[in-house]
RNA sequence: UGGCCUGUAGCUCAGGUGGUUAGAGCACACGCCUGAUAAGCGUGAGGUCAGUGGUUCGAGUCCACUUAGGCCAACCA
């Protein structure tokens, strides 16, 4: 560095140039304040009405549908429903400028328990009895509840930025709906594939309803707990009799030793196998006890105990080995002896007798093997009331078939009604109640504790502090009880084919983003049950079907031939009055004149329809009868709990009457954390709501945070993740706003590419390449890597190194520089693209710099297509020179960072290198070029010598040498620049020639 | 407890069929510029790829287990 002169700076300050300059110029602010500004385009949009508009503009294209998933009218929207809309927001916004007839049609689900929840509660609040309402008074109310949300999530969606026809959204509760998904019930009927059973549910005694796990919590409670007999009754299972086996247990054993077979010869007659429970009421439902293949279990013979005990010297019991002992403790027994061991196989061949013998229960109790069972509490045996219990009922009808074989009536009993009161079915203790109206417990343990105690079948009784499973309203407990509900066959087989089949066709034949959706939609429906679809409520869509009490046989129904008519009945009637209709007085009436002889022998159905039936046939009453629509749906997008929920109920809807799955595509997204990658919860307080960020931030930074997450899986948020989307907005902003700057001086001039410069061809391969990344982005719902595209794009490419290049030119060159109009050019197709493609994204911001750039009435960007990439534009050969071309600059850079450094140098304009460039192919690279012009410096020397003692090499191995210098001449006052040419026009004496020529054309 | 899924720098993400010192952007630190200025440019420091064990000449990439977390289902009879 000692044999350059420095520059002069010893100039006078002459004048000031930047007058003279084309600088960037423009309105368009660097902050964007975006909470307000936001809401003045929405007005705009709908001032101009966009949305009318694109589907003007998009008249005729081929149609591309995302059906949306209904949120529930109910409550403000949450981060989740944020994620959800603002998702399906990108991906018909994403279509739309692809080139398709993108229509968005919003939904809600308006039916169920939440709403109904909502209306009682208020009818407490005014001291009204929800019984004394009349229940299409009742309707009403929670019609007009749903109403007001719709209201309200409709803006609250809208200030998201999502687009879509808001004036005229689907919903479960429109008549015409309701119609339709009565509708579809009666086509499940008619085929033969809905049936009437029982099932136990939760129910509340207080309330007198049926509850929902999820209106259950779990509670302390003290219950009484009991210990029971169940005497072996001496049958024998299959064809081999009970001798037999035991004759032929003591053969195989009697290999093991004399002993052994002696002990094992020991008859189980008379023995008893005990069970114990938490609910005695629940012993007149006994129809089996539960025995697990996995336990040990031994025949204990009593040989001490107190007089006055239940249990008595000599009682022989069946007890899991691990908890006899506990079981005696309890029992009082003060010595006992293990006489053998018990093993399954025994187990499942005999039977039990009920321990209520002598009340009637005199049917046969089977042995059932269950994975249920454990030996941590109880008995290792589970006393098994198919009425009263899930696992109960599920075991029993695992072995329905089984125990039918073997002569054993599989009906399910009604012993308890919707009062708590035992019925006829609990013989002996009818009248006696469970739970009272204010749900205290009844007289029920303690009359079938006194039973058993009666009939010798007590071991032991007990209390125990537990959870146990209570109303979220009243506080009170529930019980499960066996109540008459209609199913759905998952297996048996219509035209050929079961349900099962045709739901598990139609998994195979849609695509799964992520492709695990398909796996875990799959062993959903293949392990299911059949389908309940009865809900005992009131604020539904309802089974309007009648069922013959003589017979049985339904209405409409496949014995039913006059299906058709009745089905136009219901339609009409709904279509003009709602489902309300089915609740009216005199409606058996209306609906069965002229079908039936003997309306006394029908009756009307009341139970209403799960709502999961409700929203599962949105496809048909939306996609199938909106014109505007198609059907099947391209796509369906919702949380992944929805494999459960929209995905699961419209697939088996839709191929229970049609054969095939309502969509083509199904795109699953994460659940939001907090940015500590746990649940976000209220009492935690690490929620964050939208409608703060949309007030703090702007719904584009929402926005942009939905587009750089990985939303297949869980995402985070929270205030670190969203100042960093932040940020890269006001960098996307910033270069934008520098691009309206300099367009400002574009006159629109057309330049061929054929005259464009090497560095305007290599940016446009590249903006060529980045749009191909970003369609595919799109197209494949990966929006992500569409956002990582194009902000890596206009950070690296453009606002680094394009942009920082050519602001020599664009500033200071002649207006008649073809650089500089090759550059405008360059710079205005860069433009054009890069808010295309950000619309989706970012649609207010997108939109405001597209006004800025076309100002004028009915003008939008959304309006607009992505750009059509010429193909000259792709040139990789030249983007392979260029990548050398960087490289040499990056040991350019890197030398003058050292100088910087040492305070040699400032500006790189004070700089003129030597660059000693040690291969062809890279020297071949720079071959033509202004190389100082693309590494920002006033002066460089390119040599492909090798470099000399000293010179700055990269640590990457780049054959590359650079020495620094300093560039000699005098600083140009216009631009900047250090050359020796300055002051050679005596007209201009302190600028360098290219500025003097400019200063000429502006007669300056 | 079962089904499905996830864990790569402080943050958000890349890392075809296993193969040279694991990448990018942002944030951070330092410096430059002051004609994108509550902006722009450069350089740098950050990672035992959740952990352990295995398969292999070789594993972020394959297998098993463990651990942390998520969704769904179940659950104390």
């Amino acid at each position: 560095m000692t044999e350059t002169s420095a520059p002069s700076s010893e100039a006078a300050p002459t004048r000031d140039y930047s007058a003279t300059l084309n600088l960037p110029e423009t309105e368009f602010p660097m902050r964007a304040g975006l909470p307000q500004k936001e809401p003045q385009l929405l007005a705009r949009w709908d001032e101009m009405q966009l949305y009318k508009r694109l589907r003007e503009t998009s008249k005729g294209r081929e149609k591309f549908v995302l059906h949306d998933g209904p949120p529930y009218a109910n409550g403000h929207l949450h981060i989740g429903h944020a994620l959800n809309k603002i998702l399906k927001d990108l991906i018909t916004r994403s279509r739309q400028m692809m080139g398709y007839d993108s229509n968005y049609v919003p939904g809600w689900d308006c039916h169920g328990l939440p709403i109904e929840w909502k209306v009682e509660e208020e009818y407490r609040a005014k001291g009204k009895n929800k019984d004394e309402v009349p229940i299409n008074e009742l309707r009403r109310e929670c019609r007009a509840y749903a109403q007001k949300w719709i209201g309200i999530q409709a803006e609250e969606f809208r200030r998201l930025g999502v687009e879509g026809d808001f004036a005229n959204p689907y919903t479960t509760m429109d008549f015409f709906s309701e119609a339709v998904i009565a509708g579809e019930l009666l086509k499940f009927a008619v085929s033969g594939q809905l049936y009437r059973g029982s099932k136990p549910v939760m129910w509340s005694v207080v309330e007198k309803t049926a509850l929902a796990e999820a209106e259950v919590e779990y509670q302390d409670y003290q219950s009484d707990t009991i210990w029971v007999k169940f005497p072996v009754t001496r049958e024998f299972g299959g064809n081999t009799t009970w001798l037999d086996r035991i004759q032929e247990r003591s053969r195989q054993l009697s290999k093991i030793g004399p002993d052994a077979a002696i002990e094992h010869n020991e008859s189980l007659a008379g023995a008893s196998v005990v069970i114990w429970t938490t609910t005695p009421w629940t012993i007149p439902g006994n129809r089996a006890v539960s025995y697990s293949k996995k336990i040990a279990y031994g025949l204990y013979k009593v040989t001490e105990a107190p007089e006055d005990n239940w249990v008595k010297v000599g009682d022989r019991l069946i007890l899991a080995d691990a908890l006899a002992e506990g079981v005696f403790k309890q029992a009082k027994v003060v010595a006992f002896e293990r006489r053998r061991t018990v093993t399954a196989e025994e187990l499942s061949s005999i039977r039990c007798g009920h321990p209520l013998q002598n009340l009637g229960y005199t049917f046969d109790v089977p042995m059932l093997a269950g994975d249920h069972v454990t030996d941590d509490t109880g008995t290792g045996f589970v006393h098994t009331a198919p009425s009263h219990g899930r696992e109960d009922f599920e075991v029993w009808m695992d072995h329905a078939h089984e125990l039918t074989s073997r002569g054993i009536d599989t009906t399910i009993p009604f012993p308890v009604d919707d009062d708590g009161f035992y019925t006829k079915d609990a013989p002996g203790f009818e009248g006696k109640r469970v739970l009272t109206d204010k749900g205290e417990k009844g007289d029920a343990n303690q009359a079938v504790i006194d039973a058993l105690a009666a009939a010798g079948r007590m071991v032991a009784r007990g209390r125990l502090k537990h959870t146990y499973p209570h109303s979220w309203r009243s506080k009170k407990p529930v019980i499960f009880r066996n109540t008459p509900q209609w199913f759905v066959y998952m297996d048996r087989s219509v035209d050929g084919l079961t349900l099962r089949d045709k739901a598990l066709a139609a998994i195979d034949s849609t695509d799964f983003y992520p492709p695990a959706g398909q796996t875990r939609l799959r062993s959903m429906i293949e392990n299911r049950p059949d389908w309940v679809l009865s809900r005992q409520r009131a604020w539904g869509v309802p089974i309007a079907v009648f069922r013959n009490v003589e017979t049985g046989q339904l209405l409409p129904g496949p014995q039913f031939d006059r299906n058709d008519d009745y089905a136009a009945r219901l339609k009409e009637a709904f279509e003009a009055e709602g489902a309300d209709a089915w609740f009216a007085d005199g409606a058996k009436e209306r609906f069965l004149a002229g079908f039936v002889d003997n309306m006394d022998h029908w009756e009307q159905v009341r139970d209403i329809l799960d709502v999961w039936f409700d929203s599962g046939s949105t496809h048909e009453f939306v996609l199938k009868h909106r014109p505007d629509l198609k059907w099947p749906a391209d796509v369906y997008l919702e949380g992944s709990d929805q494999h459960r929920g929209w995905f699961h109920s419209s697939l088996l809807e839709s191929c229970g009457v049609n054969g095939r799955a309502p969509y083509n595509a199904v795109v699953t997204h994460g659940f939001t954390m907090a940015e500590d990658g746990r649940k976000m919860s209220k009492s935690l307080g690490n929620q964050v709501l939208p409608q703060d960020v949309i007030k703090q931030s702007g719904a584009d930074i929402l926005r942009l945070w939905v587009a750089s997450t990985d939303y297949w899986e869980d995402q985070r948020i929270g205030k670190k993740i969203l100042d960093s989307n932040s940020d890269a907005y006001r960098k996307i902003r910033n270069t934008i706003r520098w691009m309206l700057g300099t367009l400002k001086h574009y006159d629109g001039t057309v330049v061929a590419y054929a005259d464009l410069p090497e560095l305007e061809k290599a940016m446009l391969h590249k903006l060529a390449e980045v749009g191909v990344d970003v369609v595919e982005g799109y197209t494949t719902y990966d929006f992500k890597r569409s956002f990582a595209s194009v902000l890596n794009f206009m950070n690296i490419d453009l606002s680094a190194f394009y942009f920082d290049i050519r602001k020599d030119a664009l500033y200071c060159d002649p207006k008649s520089s073809i650089k500089r109009k090759a550059s405008l050019y360059v710079v205005a197709q860069l433009f054009d693209a890069l808010v295309k493609w950000l619309a989706p994204l970012i649609p207010f911001t997108a939109e405001e710099a597209w006004l800025d750039r076309n100002p004028g009435e009915g003008v939008s960007v959304h309006l607009e297509l992505f750009p059509a990439i010429p193909a000259e534009w792709t040139n990789p050969d030249l983007a392979a020179k260029w990548d050398k071309v960087k490289k040499v600059r990056r040991a350019v850079t890197g030398a003058l960072e050292i100088e910087r450094r040492e305070k040699r140098i400032g500006s790189s304009l004070e700089a003129a290198p030597a660059v000693y460039v040690e291969d062809a192919d890279l020297l071949a690279a720079l071959d033509g070029l202004d190389f100082a012009e693309i590494c920002i410096t006033s002066q460089i020397e390119v040599t492909g010598s090798a470099s000399p003692e000293g010179a700055f090499r990269l640590e990457d191995g780049t054959p590359v040498g650079v020495v620094p210098k300093l560039a000699v001449g005098k600083k140009c006052a216009r631009s900047w620049r250090i050359l020796p040419e300055v002051g050679t026009d005596p007209a201009y004496p302190d600028v360098s020639l290219r500025d003097a020529a400019a200063l000429r054309e502006l007669g300056l």
